[in-house]
Parts: structure tokens; sequence; C-alpha cells
DNA sequence: GATAAATAGGACTAAAATAATCCTATTTAT
DNA sequence: ATAAATAGGATTATTTTAGTCCTATTTATC
């Protein structure tokens, strides 16, 4: 849970333009995230250099950086730490074959991916395609004509 | 680690080739795996049809197929259920705007790309190159010669 | 058929990770 | 000075995961 509501933390910020101050009560209503617990994700986001925090009377959150700056991949990250997948990969401690291991190469490969996909994923093109446009051309939804 | 454990048993068995039948205690220590636990981790690839449990006296395990029928795919999945990577994914409901959501489309190409890498992951490639299992015969109880 | 060698499968426990809450302290606008 | 915010540590509750244990059942062999 804790990385979809960081996501959608910082596509609600996203979608109110970049710097725009917003406290937190309304992030919370809106982007259903229980406000207790976003206090918790918003220090990490926070100290990922991808919000500011303003703290006082009139504070609240906004992003650091223009959301065309902004990727699903250090937004996950920023919470759950390095995508991993499995333990074979962040422990190679844990078997001991792991270096010349073929199976761990398809982890490590599967992990390539994913972290590639959600890096590709800014928040200026999440906050627009709001109308079931994948930023995906293939597989997925074929590419869509431009006005 | 159950799903790596399931993976280091049918990696083991199909360095056995296929059809060859080994006792749980062997293929426990061979691939590091707590053998009760190993139990029920072949309960579910014997559900899955990966492999096969012969009971009784001079019982063991088997491969169901040829180890090139056998991808890391389905051995994964047959653990843990699909691949999801997150919640708005396996639980739409939990998000009234998943069907029109940017984010959720990511999700969605990411855990495409895993699936395909895990499902391009034959375990006969894997046996060949190499893998997880220990080249060292185990302390505890070194393999039996097999007639 | 009796017996010993295997695995099945359900019940259970322990440990770890995750989600969430609460309370006191601190910061800041007015 | 005060009220409105967030910070951040401590704590709790829940869920998931890992692993164990015990009794039942299956099968080869004598």
């Amino acid at each position: 849970m804790a990385a979809e509501y960081a996501v959608r933390c910082v596509l609600y910020l996203a979608q109110q333009g970049s710097d725009v101050l917003v406290n937190r009560q309304e992030i919370a209503s809106q982007a259903r995230i229980p406000d207790s617990f976003l206090t918790k994700i918003a220090q990490d986001l926070a100290r990922a250099g991808i919000i500011t925090i303003k703290q006082g009377a009139k504070g609240g959150y906004a992003l650091h950086r223009p959301p065309r700056q902004v990727n699903m991949l250090e937004v996950v990250e920023a919470i759950i730490g390095e995508i991993s997948l499995n333990e074979c990969v962040t422990k190679p401690a844990a078997c001991p074959a792991s270096p010349n291991c073929a199976a761990n190469l398809v982890w490590q490969e599967a992990r390539r991916r994913v972290r590639e996909t959600l890096l590709a994923a800014d928040f200026e093109a999440l906050a627009k395609a709001g109308a079931c446009v994948s930023p995906f051309p293939s597989p997925l939804s074929p590419p869509e004509a431009r006005p």
C-alpha cells in the first residue's frame, strides 16, 4: 500500500502543478490515504528530494521539481527501497552458487525491466494521461492518433 | 523464500534428467531447503503439474515433463500465485480510478515484462547454464549412488 | 499379510513485514 | 503569544511468510 499511496500523493501534487503547496489533509482525502500514514510517506518522499515540506501554519507539501522530472521508480523506491523481486538478488550470500547461477541472472533481468518501466513513467505524462492513455505504445494498447 | 526454494528444487530435478525419481531428503539437502518445508512446496508443484510425486517406500519426486517444457514463471506462480507487483493491479476495486489510471497501466506493463522474462527461462537452459544448486556434496547426507 | 520406508496433508507456531495510529515536540504565519 | 501545521518517535494491530509437528496413507519388499 505505502508505495501506491506515495504514487497517488505525488500524482495529486503533479496535477496541481509544481510548487503549489497543498495541505496534508487535502492530499489525504483526495488521494485516499490515511492522514496519519501520509505523514510517514511524506517524510520518505522529502528525504528523497521528491517533495518539499513546509512546516507551521499554512504549511503543506509541494513537488520539489517539475513533474516531468519525477518518475514512478524513484517514488516507489523512496518508500520501499530498491526493488529486488527476490532475496537471491538482494542477498547473494543467501545462495552460495549465485554468482554463476542462471536463475539469478533471470531474476536480475526481470528486475532490470521492471525498474526500466517505472523509470520511463514520468509524472507529467501520468498527470496528463488521466484518460485511459497508456504511456506504452505496443502490446497493451495501440498507439493513438494525434489531433 | 518459498518461490526460490521451488526454483532450486525443480532445477535440481532438471539436472538429474526428467523422470528420475529423487527422494525428498536428497533434494532438501542438495538444494538447501528445509525438509519439512519442501513437503509443502512439492505439493504446490505437483498440483501445478510440474512434478510427479511417488509415495511409499522408494518414493520421491520427479519432473513431470522434459525440463525444456518447464519455465520459471510457472514454477514461481505455482507457489505464490499470479505475480502482481502491487495491489492496484490485483484488486482494481481498491482504487476507484484505476480503469483510467495511467499509473495502473504502468504497473500492468511492468508486470507483463516480469512475467515475460520468467516465461522465457526454461529449465533445460537453466540446468545447462549451471545454477543455484550447490556443486558441493552436502556435509549432512551425501547423495547416494542411484542404480 | 506384516512391516518398514516414504510422502500427504492439516493444524499449529514463530517471526517478520506492513499498515496504521497516537502523542509530544517543533516550526511558522498572523 | 497563539493557533495552525507538520515532525518524528513509540507503539499497536494485522497480515504474510517461514517453518514445524503429528497422524494418516501409500507402496515396496519379505
